[in-house]
DNA sequence: TGCCTATTTCATTTTTTTTTGAAACAAATG
DNA sequence: CATTTGTTTCAAAAAAAAATGAAATAGGCA
């Protein structure tokens, strides 16, 4: 029904590029929502991953049935990640995009864009908590100077372990 | 108004309970919610990790203003990821909650809770693609093979990666 | 056992997030 | 420079996630 070669039977099954891409997309809608993205951008990346060729954005949206609104700003998500880049098409004057495959560079960008600023202002907040306690402390507020201090290692743990990860990702 | 202590006018501010609680469930709302948790699950261990003694559940409820179904379902978020633990308290039926502490631990559990499952099904995932593709590659083919064999890599480096990150976490 | 208090459950409501679609904008082309 | 095509923007709609609150349940205590 789908594929237009090899009628006959056979155990091993033809090439479902069809089914690849679907699997991907799921693959990768799964893998951006536990990175907090959309569907709509693991989507994108999904369809882009296992495309030979690199895709306009109108074909990438009527391929996923998503709006081209939808798709412009997934796109434009993917870039602000370095997830994606375009490459000149000739004699077509639409982007066309395809995925950026280096996981160990994707994580880095993810790592720095959307997870490091949070832990700058994190340690903010702890400064701001040290302002709440007596700068003597008597024995009693020891409880909440230790807390604190166990909030500071762990965002300067974070602080050197996640950059640290991307580049322990030898794949 | 809110303190008790230490009417004299000081450069040096006297010791701020309130604030500390407020900054404290700021920084575990944001946390969590970094780890795709709830509001209400960061805000409950805010509390709790600042409090000297353990609170039950109606306590906690009323002093973020939130109600006692999502007290309780929040409770039982961090029951489930070992970050909060029951204490008996005499005379007193009621369950009496506080904070595990120990990060090391805590970011360990969730990865085994949270995050493996997902490595788990992803693994099939990535074998029903390789179904997909036809058994002898023709040069045609080894693109597709490549992308699944990154795939499975990247699997298999979180896999190991992730597990061995909260072991890392010397804190 | 029957009452009373604490907790859980879950249908409904509220809030937040994501998507849509149409208008604005941009930029190449004839 | 007017037109056509491609892209972005953003208010409104839709969908998803979370919180509420009341009913059901549990379980201790007299």
């Amino acid at each position: 029904m789908s594929s237009p070669t090899n009628l006959k039977e056979e155990s091993t099954p033809v090439f479902d590029a069809r089914n690849l891409e679907l699997e991907s997309i799921d693959f990768f809608v799964r893998l951006m929502s536990m990175l907090g993205m959309p569907r709509s951008v693991g989507e994108i990346y999904g369809v882009l991953y296992f495309s030979k060729d690199s895709l306009p954005m109108d074909q990438i949206a009527s391929r996923l049935g998503i709006s081209i609104g939808s798709a412009s700003q997934g796109l434009r998500t993917l870039r602000s990640l370095k997830a994606v880049r375009t490459a000149y098409v000739a004699g077509d004057r639409r982007d066309h995009y395809f995925a950026e495959t280096e996981f160990r560079r994707l994580f880095s960008n993810f790592i720095k864009d959307e997870i490091m600023p949070h832990l700058d202002s994190a340690k903010d907040r702890i400064s701001r908590m040290e302002k709440s306690l007596p700068n003597h402390s008597s024995e009693e507020d020891e409880f909440y100077a230790v807390r604190i201090e166990k909030l500071r290692r762990l965002t300067k743990a974070g602080g050197r372990l996640l950059p640290a990860l991307a580049g322990l990702l030898k794949l």
